[in-house]
DNA sequence: GTCTATACAGCGATAGAC
DNA sequence: GTCTATCGCTGTATAGAC
Protein backbone atom coordinates (compact mmCIF):
# COMPACT_ATOMS: atom_id res chain seq x y z
CA UNK A 1 0.00 0.00 0.00
CA UNK A 2 3.45 2.16 -0.12
CA UNK A 3 4.96 2.81 -3.19
CA UNK A 4 7.82 1.35 -2.39
CA UNK A 5 5.35 -1.81 -2.21
CA UNK A 6 4.03 -1.38 -5.09
CA UNK A 7 4.87 -4.59 -7.65
CA UNK A 8 6.54 -4.33 -10.63
CA UNK A 9 8.34 -0.64 -10.24
CA UNK A 10 10.49 -0.10 -13.35
CA UNK A 11 13.67 2.37 -13.42
CA UNK A 12 12.89 5.61 -12.88
CA UNK A 13 13.37 6.50 -16.41
CA UNK A 14 10.57 4.09 -17.26
CA UNK A 15 7.87 4.97 -15.57
CA UNK A 16 5.50 7.66 -17.52
CA UNK A 17 4.89 10.97 -16.37
CA UNK A 18 1.95 11.01 -14.72
CA UNK A 19 3.00 8.17 -12.47
CA UNK A 20 6.48 9.09 -11.75
CA UNK A 21 4.48 12.53 -10.49
CA UNK A 22 2.44 10.50 -8.00
CA UNK A 23 5.22 9.22 -7.11
CA UNK A 24 6.94 11.97 -6.13
CA UNK A 25 3.69 13.89 -4.45
CA UNK A 26 3.04 10.63 -2.33
CA UNK A 27 6.48 10.64 -0.94
CA UNK A 28 6.24 14.06 0.01
CA UNK A 29 3.03 14.09 1.43
CA UNK A 30 4.13 11.27 3.60
CA UNK A 31 6.80 12.91 4.61
CA UNK A 32 5.57 16.29 5.10
CA UNK A 33 2.02 17.02 4.34
CA UNK A 34 -0.65 18.30 1.94
CA UNK A 35 0.15 21.74 2.83
CA UNK A 36 3.79 21.67 2.90
CA UNK A 37 4.47 20.14 -0.67
CA UNK A 38 4.13 22.35 -3.97
CA UNK A 39 4.32 22.19 -7.79
CA UNK A 40 8.04 23.29 -7.20
CA UNK A 41 9.19 20.81 -5.00
CA UNK A 42 7.54 17.95 -7.58
CA UNK A 43 8.63 19.59 -10.79
CA UNK A 44 12.58 19.56 -9.13
CA UNK A 45 12.13 16.08 -8.08
CA UNK A 46 11.48 14.80 -11.47
CA UNK A 47 13.36 17.98 -13.75
CA UNK A 48 10.86 19.22 -15.48
CA UNK A 49 8.75 22.67 -14.95
CA UNK A 50 6.00 23.85 -13.04
CA UNK A 51 3.75 24.20 -15.87
CA UNK A 52 4.08 20.94 -17.43
CA UNK A 53 2.80 19.38 -14.08
CA UNK A 54 -1.10 21.18 -14.71
CA UNK A 55 -0.51 19.34 -18.34
CA UNK A 56 -1.25 15.92 -16.61
CA UNK A 57 -2.48 17.17 -13.12
CA UNK A 58 -5.32 20.58 -14.01
CA UNK A 59 -4.89 21.37 -10.10
CA UNK A 60 -3.56 20.51 -7.11
CA UNK A 61 -7.43 19.38 -5.86
CA UNK A 62 -6.99 16.37 -9.05
CA UNK A 63 -3.92 15.41 -8.03
CA UNK A 64 -4.64 15.01 -4.24
CA UNK A 65 -7.80 12.90 -5.87
CA UNK A 66 -5.36 10.78 -8.07
CA UNK A 67 -3.44 9.94 -5.59
CA UNK A 68 -5.88 8.99 -3.43
CA UNK A 69 -7.86 6.96 -5.72
CA UNK A 70 -4.47 4.97 -6.71
CA UNK A 71 -3.73 4.29 -3.48
CA UNK A 72 -7.29 2.96 -2.59
CA UNK A 73 -6.36 0.93 -5.34
CA UNK A 74 -3.20 -0.45 -4.07
CA UNK A 75 -5.07 -1.74 -0.73
CA UNK A 76 -8.19 -3.23 -1.98
CA UNK A 77 -4.69 -5.30 -4.27
CA UNK A 78 -2.83 -5.58 -1.02
CA UNK A 79 -6.21 -7.30 1.35
CA UNK A 80 -6.82 -9.51 -2.50
CA UNK A 81 -3.09 -10.45 -2.46
CA UNK A 82 -3.66 -11.36 1.55
CA UNK A 83 -6.87 -12.77 1.46
CA UNK A 84 -5.51 -14.91 -1.61
CA UNK A 85 -2.56 -16.43 -0.06
CA UNK A 86 -4.77 -18.85 1.85
CA UNK A 87 -3.66 -18.15 5.54
CA UNK A 88 -5.44 -18.38 8.58
CA UNK A 89 -6.96 -15.03 10.29
CA UNK A 90 -3.83 -14.56 12.09
CA UNK A 91 -1.67 -14.79 9.46
CA UNK A 92 -3.75 -12.49 7.61
CA UNK A 93 -3.68 -9.81 10.29
CA UNK A 94 -0.20 -10.02 10.69
CA UNK A 95 0.36 -9.15 7.16
CA UNK A 96 -1.97 -6.50 6.98
CA UNK A 97 0.32 -4.80 10.11
CA UNK A 98 3.42 -5.49 8.08
CA UNK A 99 2.65 -3.02 5.51
CA UNK A 100 2.94 -0.29 8.20
CA UNK A 101 6.25 -1.24 9.47
CA UNK A 102 8.21 0.25 5.80
CA UNK A 103 6.10 3.23 6.18
CA UNK A 104 7.95 3.21 9.94
CA UNK A 105 10.97 2.56 9.33
CA UNK A 106 10.90 6.09 6.38
CA UNK A 107 9.78 8.00 9.38
CA UNK A 108 6.65 8.63 7.41
CA UNK A 109 3.05 8.23 7.43
CA UNK A 110 0.28 6.22 6.26
CA UNK A 111 -0.76 8.80 3.04
CA UNK A 112 -4.12 8.43 4.30
CA UNK A 113 -2.91 9.24 8.20
CA UNK A 114 -1.28 12.09 6.45
CA UNK A 115 -4.00 13.31 4.95
CA UNK A 116 -6.42 13.11 7.72
CA UNK A 117 -4.45 15.86 9.80
CA UNK A 118 -4.78 17.79 6.80
CA UNK A 119 -8.76 17.14 6.14
CA UNK A 120 -10.06 19.91 6.89
CA UNK A 121 -8.04 21.95 4.60
CA UNK A 122 -8.29 19.49 1.88
CA UNK A 123 -10.67 19.72 -1.21
CA UNK A 124 -13.93 18.01 -0.65
CA UNK A 125 -12.85 15.11 -3.12
CA UNK A 126 -10.02 14.36 -1.28
CA UNK A 127 -11.65 14.27 2.33
CA UNK A 128 -14.14 12.03 0.97
CA UNK A 129 -11.25 9.03 -0.44
CA UNK A 130 -9.46 9.89 2.90
CA UNK A 131 -12.85 8.48 4.74
CA UNK A 132 -13.32 5.58 2.49
CA UNK A 133 -9.98 4.13 3.21
CA UNK A 134 -9.89 4.24 6.29
CA UNK A 135 -13.95 2.97 6.35
CA UNK A 136 -11.83 0.06 4.02
CA UNK A 137 -9.22 -0.90 6.38
CA UNK A 138 -11.37 -1.24 9.33
CA UNK A 139 -14.11 -3.46 7.51
CA UNK A 140 -11.33 -5.80 6.45
CA UNK A 141 -9.39 -5.82 10.18
CA UNK A 142 -13.16 -6.45 11.32
CA UNK A 143 -14.31 -9.61 9.00
CA UNK A 144 -11.61 -11.20 9.34
CA UNK A 145 -11.27 -11.07 12.62
CA UNK A 146 -14.86 -12.23 13.31
CA UNK A 147 -14.37 -14.64 10.47
CA UNK A 148 -11.37 -16.29 12.18
CA UNK A 149 -13.39 -16.38 14.99
CA UNK A 150 -16.45 -18.35 13.56
CA UNK A 151 -13.66 -20.49 11.27
CA UNK A 152 -12.81 -21.58 15.16
CA UNK A 153 -9.31 -20.21 14.04
CA UNK A 154 -8.99 -17.67 16.48
CA UNK A 155 -9.54 -16.91 20.03
CA UNK A 156 -10.81 -13.05 20.49
CA UNK A 157 -10.84 -11.29 22.96
CA UNK A 158 -13.90 -8.57 22.45
CA UNK A 159 -15.93 -7.05 20.02
CA UNK A 160 -14.07 -7.46 16.62
CA UNK A 161 -15.98 -4.13 15.41
CA UNK A 162 -13.92 -2.25 18.46
CA UNK A 163 -10.55 -4.29 17.84
CA UNK A 164 -10.58 -3.30 14.71
CA UNK A 165 -11.18 0.46 14.70
CA UNK A 166 -8.17 0.48 17.50
CA UNK A 167 -6.28 -1.92 15.29
CA UNK A 168 -6.62 0.97 12.74
CA UNK A 169 -6.10 4.21 15.41
CA UNK A 170 -3.08 2.47 17.08
CA UNK A 171 -1.34 1.75 13.94
CA UNK A 172 -2.25 5.44 12.27
CA UNK A 173 -1.05 7.33 16.04
CA UNK A 174 1.61 4.79 15.81
CA UNK A 175 3.25 6.20 13.03
CA UNK A 176 2.86 9.48 14.01
CA UNK A 177 4.86 8.85 17.57
CA UNK A 178 7.59 6.72 15.64
CA UNK A 179 9.13 9.55 14.08
CA UNK A 180 12.89 9.78 16.21
CA UNK A 181 12.39 6.08 17.60
CA UNK A 182 13.79 2.98 16.70
CA UNK A 183 12.45 1.60 13.17
CA UNK A 184 9.33 -1.20 14.12
CA UNK A 185 9.47 -0.07 17.49
CA UNK A 186 6.13 1.32 17.72
CA UNK A 187 4.49 -0.93 15.33
CA UNK A 188 6.04 -3.71 16.95
CA UNK A 189 4.66 -2.55 20.46
CA UNK A 190 0.92 -1.90 19.05
CA UNK A 191 0.50 -5.17 17.22
CA UNK A 192 2.10 -6.63 20.02
CA UNK A 193 -0.49 -5.45 22.20
CA UNK A 194 -3.38 -6.36 19.95
CA UNK A 195 -2.35 -9.91 19.16
CA UNK A 196 -2.51 -10.64 22.82
CA UNK A 197 -6.11 -10.67 22.49
CA UNK A 198 -6.35 -12.53 19.00
CA UNK A 199 -5.01 -15.53 19.97
CA UNK A 200 -4.53 -19.20 17.58
CA UNK A 201 -7.37 -21.48 18.43
CA UNK A 202 -5.91 -23.94 21.01
CA UNK A 203 -7.75 -26.74 19.87
CA UNK A 204 -9.34 -28.58 22.82
CA UNK A 205 -7.76 -31.42 24.31
CA UNK A 206 -9.53 -34.26 23.20
CA UNK A 207 -11.52 -35.82 26.77
CA UNK B 1 -4.62 20.42 28.10
CA UNK B 2 -6.78 22.10 25.70
CA UNK B 3 -7.74 25.29 25.84
CA UNK B 4 -11.54 25.24 27.10
CA UNK B 5 -9.86 22.72 30.12
CA UNK B 6 -7.88 25.46 31.54
CA UNK B 7 -9.18 26.89 34.62
CA UNK B 8 -10.39 30.35 35.16
CA UNK B 9 -10.87 31.79 31.24
CA UNK B 10 -11.93 35.54 31.76
CA UNK B 11 -13.60 36.83 28.97
CA UNK B 12 -12.20 37.26 25.89
CA UNK B 13 -11.87 41.01 26.33
CA UNK B 14 -10.13 40.19 29.95
CA UNK B 15 -7.53 38.19 28.78
CA UNK B 16 -4.59 40.13 27.03
CA UNK B 17 -3.50 40.02 23.66
CA UNK B 18 -0.57 37.54 23.93
CA UNK B 19 -2.70 34.97 25.42
CA UNK B 20 -5.20 35.47 22.61
CA UNK B 21 -3.12 35.06 20.12
CA UNK B 22 -1.97 31.45 21.81
CA UNK B 23 -5.78 30.56 21.97
CA UNK B 24 -6.44 31.15 18.42
CA UNK B 25 -3.37 29.79 17.24
CA UNK B 26 -4.43 26.84 18.87
CA UNK B 27 -7.31 26.16 17.62
CA UNK B 28 -6.13 26.91 14.24
CA UNK B 29 -3.37 24.30 14.36
CA UNK B 30 -5.57 21.91 16.04
CA UNK B 31 -8.11 21.78 13.58
CA UNK B 32 -6.12 23.09 10.49
CA UNK B 33 -2.59 22.63 11.10
CA UNK B 34 0.89 24.13 11.35
CA UNK B 35 1.54 24.80 7.90
CA UNK B 36 -2.57 25.54 6.90
CA UNK B 37 -3.06 28.91 9.42
CA UNK B 38 -1.40 32.24 8.66
CA UNK B 39 -0.77 35.68 11.03
CA UNK B 40 -3.62 36.89 8.51
CA UNK B 41 -6.06 33.89 9.79
CA UNK B 42 -5.04 34.99 13.45
CA UNK B 43 -5.16 39.05 12.73
CA UNK B 44 -9.05 38.20 11.39
CA UNK B 45 -9.42 36.47 14.54
CA UNK B 46 -8.69 38.51 17.32
CA UNK B 47 -9.21 41.98 15.42
CA UNK B 48 -5.58 43.47 15.21
CA UNK B 49 -3.19 43.85 12.14
CA UNK B 50 -0.54 40.83 11.19
CA UNK B 51 2.34 43.62 12.17
CA UNK B 52 0.85 43.98 15.39
CA UNK B 53 1.33 39.81 15.90
CA UNK B 54 5.06 40.41 15.24
CA UNK B 55 5.18 42.54 18.39
CA UNK B 56 4.51 39.74 20.39
CA UNK B 57 5.95 36.74 18.80
CA UNK B 58 8.62 38.05 16.73
CA UNK B 59 8.40 34.83 14.07
CA UNK B 60 6.28 32.15 13.47
CA UNK B 61 8.59 29.47 15.32
CA UNK B 62 8.47 31.89 18.10
CA UNK B 63 4.65 31.45 18.35
CA UNK B 64 4.48 27.77 17.59
CA UNK B 65 7.49 26.77 20.88
CA UNK B 66 5.16 29.64 23.10
CA UNK B 67 2.43 27.64 22.45
CA UNK B 68 3.71 24.07 23.07
CA UNK B 69 5.38 25.53 25.73
CA UNK B 70 1.62 26.45 27.15
CA UNK B 71 0.61 23.02 26.02
CA UNK B 72 3.68 21.43 28.01
CA UNK B 73 2.77 23.30 30.54
CA UNK B 74 -1.22 22.56 31.04
CA UNK B 75 -0.45 18.57 30.32
CA UNK B 76 2.02 19.18 33.84
CA UNK B 77 -1.24 20.92 35.53
CA UNK B 78 -3.78 18.03 34.12
CA UNK B 79 -1.37 15.17 35.54
CA UNK B 80 -0.60 17.09 38.83
CA UNK B 81 -4.48 17.90 39.53
CA UNK B 82 -5.03 13.89 38.38
CA UNK B 83 -2.81 12.77 40.79
CA UNK B 84 -3.49 14.65 43.73
CA UNK B 85 -7.12 14.18 43.30
CA UNK B 86 -6.33 10.78 45.10
CA UNK B 87 -7.91 8.25 43.12
CA UNK B 88 -6.93 5.05 42.38
CA UNK B 89 -4.86 4.23 39.57
CA UNK B 90 -7.92 3.34 37.14
CA UNK B 91 -9.36 6.56 38.15
CA UNK B 92 -6.40 8.61 37.06
CA UNK B 93 -5.87 6.72 33.58
CA UNK B 94 -10.17 7.51 32.91
CA UNK B 95 -9.41 10.87 34.03
CA UNK B 96 -6.10 11.10 31.95
CA UNK B 97 -8.36 9.80 28.76
CA UNK B 98 -11.34 12.00 29.31
CA UNK B 99 -9.38 14.72 28.63
CA UNK B 100 -9.06 13.65 25.02
CA UNK B 101 -12.98 13.40 24.68
CA UNK B 102 -13.36 17.43 24.62
CA UNK B 103 -11.00 17.55 21.45
CA UNK B 104 -12.68 14.30 19.68
CA UNK B 105 -16.18 16.11 20.25
CA UNK B 106 -14.89 19.01 18.10
CA UNK B 107 -13.29 17.49 15.35
CA UNK B 108 -9.48 18.59 16.23
CA UNK B 109 -6.86 16.85 16.76
CA UNK B 110 -4.67 16.99 20.31
CA UNK B 111 -2.33 20.17 20.10
CA UNK B 112 0.45 17.72 19.99
CA UNK B 113 -0.91 15.38 17.48
CA UNK B 114 -1.12 17.72 14.76
CA UNK B 115 2.28 19.10 15.03
CA UNK B 116 3.82 15.60 15.13
CA UNK B 117 1.93 15.44 11.38
CA UNK B 118 3.92 18.50 10.35
CA UNK B 119 6.60 17.41 12.21
CA UNK B 120 9.46 17.71 9.21
CA UNK B 121 8.38 21.05 8.34
CA UNK B 122 8.65 22.43 11.78
CA UNK B 123 11.04 24.50 13.67
CA UNK B 124 13.42 22.47 15.21
CA UNK B 125 12.80 23.97 19.10
CA UNK B 126 8.74 23.44 17.95
CA UNK B 127 9.49 19.87 17.40
CA UNK B 128 11.44 18.78 20.32
CA UNK B 129 8.84 19.87 22.25
CA UNK B 130 6.19 17.61 20.31
CA UNK B 131 8.70 14.62 21.40
CA UNK B 132 8.60 16.24 25.32
CA UNK B 133 5.02 16.02 25.14
CA UNK B 134 4.70 12.56 23.74
CA UNK B 135 7.27 11.51 26.40
CA UNK B 136 6.06 12.46 29.25
CA UNK B 137 2.10 11.55 28.54
CA UNK B 138 3.54 8.35 27.64
CA UNK B 139 5.66 8.42 31.29
CA UNK B 140 2.95 9.21 33.01
CA UNK B 141 0.37 6.37 31.80
CA UNK B 142 3.48 4.03 31.96
CA UNK B 143 4.04 5.13 35.65
CA UNK B 144 0.59 5.23 36.95
CA UNK B 145 -0.15 1.59 35.37
CA UNK B 146 2.83 0.25 36.93
CA UNK B 147 2.36 1.69 40.56
CA UNK B 148 -0.89 0.33 40.17
CA UNK B 149 -0.29 -2.75 39.81
CA UNK B 150 2.30 -2.23 42.87
CA UNK B 151 -0.19 -1.33 45.29
CA UNK B 152 -2.72 -3.80 44.26
CA UNK B 153 -5.24 -1.85 42.63
CA UNK B 154 -4.70 -3.25 39.49
CA UNK B 155 -4.58 -6.20 37.32
CA UNK B 156 -2.56 -5.68 34.03
CA UNK B 157 -2.53 -7.54 31.82
CA UNK B 158 1.14 -7.07 29.77
CA UNK B 159 3.96 -4.63 29.93
CA UNK B 160 3.08 -1.36 30.98
CA UNK B 161 5.73 0.34 28.78
CA UNK B 162 3.39 -1.52 25.98
CA UNK B 163 0.24 -0.61 27.12
CA UNK B 164 1.06 2.97 27.53
CA UNK B 165 2.74 3.68 24.29
CA UNK B 166 -0.85 1.67 22.85
CA UNK B 167 -3.15 3.97 24.68
CA UNK B 168 -1.16 7.20 23.70
CA UNK B 169 -0.71 5.79 19.68
CA UNK B 170 -4.63 4.59 20.20
CA UNK B 171 -5.81 8.06 21.36
CA UNK B 172 -3.58 10.30 19.05
CA UNK B 173 -4.81 7.79 16.02
CA UNK B 174 -8.29 7.79 17.53
CA UNK B 175 -8.45 11.83 16.72
CA UNK B 176 -7.46 10.95 13.30
CA UNK B 177 -10.32 8.51 12.97
CA UNK B 178 -13.09 10.20 14.59
CA UNK B 179 -13.79 13.45 12.26
CA UNK B 180 -16.88 12.85 10.39
CA UNK B 181 -18.28 9.80 13.22
CA UNK B 182 -20.36 10.10 15.98
CA UNK B 183 -18.39 12.30 18.86
CA UNK B 184 -16.94 10.49 21.45
CA UNK B 185 -17.32 7.13 19.42
CA UNK B 186 -13.64 6.25 18.64
CA UNK B 187 -12.15 7.49 22.30
CA UNK B 188 -14.78 5.66 23.90
CA UNK B 189 -13.74 2.31 21.51
CA UNK B 190 -9.94 2.60 22.35
CA UNK B 191 -10.43 3.35 25.98
CA UNK B 192 -12.76 0.55 26.53
CA UNK B 193 -10.17 -2.45 25.28
CA UNK B 194 -7.79 -0.61 27.00
CA UNK B 195 -9.46 -1.10 30.23
CA UNK B 196 -9.56 -4.44 29.55
CA UNK B 197 -6.25 -5.20 29.97
CA UNK B 198 -6.00 -2.42 33.34
CA UNK B 199 -8.81 -3.83 35.25
CA UNK B 200 -9.62 -3.58 38.80
CA UNK B 201 -7.68 -6.03 41.29
CA UNK B 202 -10.37 -8.12 42.86
CA UNK B 203 -9.84 -8.90 46.44
CA UNK B 204 -8.37 -12.68 46.64
CA UNK B 205 -11.14 -14.66 48.09
CA UNK B 206 -9.82 -15.21 52.06
CA UNK B 207 -9.35 -18.83 52.01
C1' DG C 1 4.27 17.21 -23.77
C1' DT C 2 7.27 20.65 -22.31
C1' DC C 3 8.79 25.16 -22.41
C1' DT C 4 9.02 30.60 -21.20
C1' DA C 5 6.68 34.19 -19.44
C1' DT C 6 3.51 36.03 -16.59
C1' DA C 7 -0.51 36.93 -13.59
C1' DC C 8 -2.07 37.39 -9.09
C1' DA C 9 -2.88 36.16 -4.37
C1' DG C 10 -0.85 34.76 -0.29
C1' DC C 11 2.93 34.36 2.97
C1' DG C 12 6.23 35.99 6.92
C1' DA C 13 8.62 39.83 8.09
C1' DT C 14 10.39 44.84 8.64
C1' DA C 15 10.49 50.12 8.99
C1' DG C 16 8.76 53.82 10.86
C1' DA C 17 4.64 56.95 12.17
C1' DC C 18 1.43 57.51 15.83
C1' DG D 1 1.03 48.40 21.43
C1' DT D 2 -1.01 49.07 17.12
C1' DC D 3 -1.04 51.10 12.81
C1' DT D 4 0.11 51.80 7.41
C1' DA D 5 3.05 50.73 3.91
C1' DT D 6 5.99 47.88 1.73
C1' DC D 7 9.50 44.28 0.73
C1' DG D 8 10.87 39.78 -1.22
C1' DC D 9 9.44 35.35 -1.89
C1' DT D 10 6.54 31.43 -2.82
C1' DG D 11 2.16 29.51 -4.05
C1' DT D 12 -1.21 27.84 -7.87
C1' DA D 13 -2.57 28.61 -12.26
C1' DT D 14 -2.85 30.27 -17.30
C1' DA D 15 -1.45 31.74 -22.23
C1' DG D 16 0.82 30.79 -25.93
C1' DA D 17 5.34 29.39 -28.43
C1' DC D 18 7.77 25.31 -29.77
Amino acid sequence: MNAAQRPATPTDAARDTPTRLLDAAQQLVQARGYNAFSYKDLAAEIGIRTASIHYHFKTKADLGAALMDRYLDDLDDALTTIDRAGGDARARLAAFVDTYRLTESQGMLCLCGSLAADLATLPEPVGQRVARFLTRSETWVRDTIARGAAAGELAVDGDPSALATTLIASLQGGLLLARGRAPSAVVDVVAGIFFDRVRPQTPSPSP
